[in-house]
DNA sequence: AGTGAGATGGCCT
DNA sequence: GGCCATCTCACTA
């Protein structure tokens, strides 16, 4: 099922954990789709928040979409060369978002398979992978013709399986830095950093 | 296995 | 001009 806008309309936080275990969808201009679960996210709590872009309630042209409504798309260029994919939430007072860090294949494939046989173990390599570039900015990801799009199916996740840790790259932002807003499946090998 | 530097360009002050 | 929500490769040992 695919997952409807009300479910990004929550909690950053909540979200974040939530979307551990669903299926990432995007099908490309050559009309094949590739998936992914996703096994790693971050939670970046807006204008409250040093190490989010809408800190101090920054609204620039970069962070236009944070400002929509959730279930949007916001992707953003990083060190010049990787792109970036995040889930806006909450409503367009609350500009929050979660990064989704890593996937896996699923199902997923025998302990023997190199963790980065298909590049998906890390936010910039990921959308390298699934072709996601700044053009899948702003897109509706509770609608599957917008060609980006979250569904769940029967996985179930245990809550002592999920890790809740400090976020990665983030520590130009002072004590949020040791905020533990990054989760991850503790038992999936394709998490993007020990 | 751990450290360090380079790539590369948009964003914001 | 300085800084990045990253990744890869080249080194050390």
């Amino acid at each position: 099922m695919i997952l409807a806008q009300d479910f990004y309309i929550r909690n950053t936080k909540k979200v974040a954990i939530d979307l551990l275990g669903k299926i990432l969808y995007h099908t490309n201009a050559d009309g094949v789709t590739t998936s992914g679960r996703i096994v790693e996210t971050e939670a970046y709590m807006g204008i409250k928040d040093p190490a989010c872009h809408t800190f101090g309630d920054r609204r620039t042209a970069r962070t236009e979409f944070m400002y929509q409504r959730g279930g949007h798309s916001y992707v953003y260029l990083i060190y010049g060369m990787y792109s970036c994919l995040n889930v806006v939430t909450q409503t367009e007072k609350e500009p929050e978002a979660v990064l989704i860090r890593a996937t896996e294949p699923v199902p997923r494939p025998s302990e023997k398979v190199p963790k980065n046989l298909l590049h998906t173990n890390g936010p910039g390599k990921l959308c390298r992978h699934l072709g996601i570039t700044r053009e899948h900015n702003g897109l509706k990801l509770w609608k599957k013709n917008s060609g980006l799009w979250i569904e769940e199916d029967d996985y179930k996740i245990k809550s002592s399986n999920i890790a809740k840790v400090p976020r990665i790259g983030v520590d130009y932002a002072g004590d949020a830095a040791q905020w533990p807003l990054r989760f991850y499946l503790k038992d999936s090998p394709w998490i993007s950093r020990k």
